[in-house]
DNA sequence: GCGCTTAATGATATGCTGTCGCACTTAGTA
DNA sequence: TACTAAGTGCGACAGCATATCATTAAGCGC
């Protein structure tokens, strides 16, 4: 739990696409891989004044479509953009303070297995997402824990 | 599968909660009840074109909050609106046509159980959507199946 | 290091879902 | 039938995201 992730970086990933090493995404990459608790869009423009909107969404399309960060949806709130390791897997949300956590369980593969079975078509995705109170106990940006 | 739905009547559920019953609402209603595989806002609009946008989101709110109209994320699309029955459940979704189908099984209930133990926090909410090719082996709406 | 080509950028406009404020309409009741 | 509050439509607005386009700079050959 809280393992601070420090998979393959962003950049290496975009120079492996072919993609060019400039300063407004290694900008992002940075506070991406810093944060890993993951980030609002506009979290990162207001983190990174320098760097344009335009340019902040082009550059998460990126990492989206590089399968190294997930967009995930919250309750009713802007999605948070989460560094994620490749490969298969879901996420648990904090409904207080948008904290994102990925997490991989051999039952729910197995689980899905079982449900497509049950639905009429192909499967071709699925998503799941927990919502929970608290990923972390002192969580010190939940409003509940005040300083613990 | 594909059994159609019959619940008790939108109009009947605004009435229970004390709401007036309006030329709007009832349009909306119908097409929703009509439109089992669901619809996006916009279809509403433009289906109902006398009918005021914000008329048309309000009213989906009011069945929202009734609980017997579900929002439906698609894959990078608009929501899709679709009746459902009262109680927990989940949703299949069409990729090709965006129909919307719901389930509810015992199993999935268990395992939600199972990961809550696993996952630090309380857990207070889950969701769960299986993306389909299609449900309907001869949906004249999915690009796939010209005729059939 | 120097230019050159083209990808990448930032500013701006635009699209989309959804909400808000407000004057007008209408449902339901007296 | 008349009254009154709920409901409506319109237009403006908020928030996330993308398109356009002139300008900038990364990365390459030399």
């Amino acid at each position: 739990m809280m393992v601070p992730r420090q998979g393959i970086s962003l950049m290496t990933v975009l120079a492996e696409r072919g993609y060019r090493s400039t300063v407004p995404r290694r900008m992002i990459a940075n506070l991406l891989e810093r944060k890993s608790e993951g980030l609002t869009a506009q979290a990162l423009c207001k983190e990174l004044p320098t760097v344009g909107r335009a340019t902040v969404f082009r550059t998460l399309k990126l990492f989206l479509e590089a399968g190294i960060l997930c967009k995930v949806d919250t309750m009713g709130g802007a999605p948070i953009y989460s560094l994620c390791e490749k490969g298969h897997h879901h996420h648990s949300v904090c409904v207080l303070c948008g904290a994102v956590e990925e997490f991989r369980l051999a039952t729910i593969e197995q689980l899905m297995r079982a449900i497509s079975k049950e639905i009429p078509g192909q499967v071709v995705g699925h998503r799941i997402e927990m919502y929970v109170d608290c990923l972390y106990a002192d969580c010190e940006n939940c409003p509940r824990n005040g300083r613990n």
